[in-house]
DNA sequence: TTGCAGGGGTCAA
DNA sequence: TTGACCCCTGCA
């Protein structure tokens, strides 16, 4: 079984795919269910299936503390997962940056294994559409059924691929109705035509640019998008991580656990960009993580 | 068993 | 600034 070291990670193959050793910061669990990506399923304590960009994993925590990747060969590792996983991002140094007071750093602690994903930019898109005014299950089993009826088959599982923008874009709204996306079939479907007309990568590179607001604005026009959806595609795209998504569960920990900041978006906005500057986007998971199972 | 409120918002009036 | 919007779930 060949062995390689890959930027400062130990890569060794093993009967199906690979073992990582040397990974910090990453348990598939927190990061896998704080609510930033809706396809990997849990298949045992700590190991999880996934489908993305074309590609199929289960990835799980061994008892050493070890990752395995069953399924991903060293080259669709070095080509695809190591970037999707963020595996180059320092976490130990954002969670001292971020954990400011004991709040944060309780709930840095409480999520210690969370890892921001870099999700494809057009499912990201459509994905959270779908979770506008919606529940976590029933934006999974969308997004499955869209997977299931328009997406491409992935080698090594049943799973089928995310579906170009292209595609969905030529889909009736009835057929995404059927998919039980419900009021949304609407903004899916021009957003997905609109999307697939522009040149993706420019339109990735130009969200880069200018302030987080300004990068909002601009996913703003897309129809389905508002401006907590659109901070939510920056940042679990990896597009950008100086915004900071504001749901109901992040506005109340905020009210709850922060009652001297006023609870306007622009003015939690303000204390977040002061306090987290360009790290706000991973102390905003932290938190969030932590409402969600904690209050 | 049935009825109702609410959910990781957005849009239009 | 408000209410409607799909529809599934939890709870009384």
């Amino acid at each position: 079984m060949a062995e390689f070291n890959y930027k400062g990670i130990s890569v060794k193959e093993c009967p199906g795919g690979l073992v990582l050793s040397g990974v910090s910061d990453f348990i598939p669990s927190h990061t896998f269910t704080c609510g930033q990506c809706f396809r990997w399923h849990e298949v045992d304590e700590e190991s999880y299936h996934g489908v993305a960009g074309g590609h199929s994993a289960r990835i799980s925590m061994l008892k050493d503390g070890a990752v395995e990747l069953l399924g991903v060969t060293g080259e669709e590792f070095r080509g695809y997962w190591y970037n999707y996983l963020d595996l180059d991002t320092d976490y130990a140094a954002i969670k001292e940056a971020v954990a400011d007071d004991g709040i944060m750093r309780e709930a840095v602690h409480y999520g210690s294994g969370i890892r921001l994903l870099r999700q494809e930019f057009g499912e990201t898109v459509i994905s959270f559409i779908i979770s506008a005014n919606n529940n976590i299950p029933r934006i999974s089993g969308s997004v499955e059924k869209i997977c299931n009826r328009w997406g491409e088959p992935v080698a090594g599982t049943d799973r089928r691929a995310f579906p170009e923008l292209q595609v969905l874009a030529q889909v009736t709204e009835t057929e995404l109705r059927e998919t039980g996306v419900g009021f949304r079939d609407k903004y899916i479907k021009a957003t997905a035509g609109a999307l697939s007309c522009a040149e993706t990568a420019d339109l990735v590179s130009l969200l880069r640019q200018g302030t987080c607001g300004e990068a909002a604005s601009c996913l703003e026009k897309y129809p389905g998008i508002g401006t907590k959806v659109a901070h939510c595609i920056l940042l679990f795209a990896g597009i950008r991580y100086d915004v900071f998504p504001k749901d109901v569960w992040v506005l109340r920990v905020m009210k709850q656990l922060y009652p001297s900041i006023s609870d306007t978006p622009a003015d939690i906005d303000r204390a977040v960009q002061a306090r987290f500057g360009g790290r706000a986007g991973y102390a905003q998971q932290y938190l969030f993580h932590y409402a969600r199972n904690n209050l």
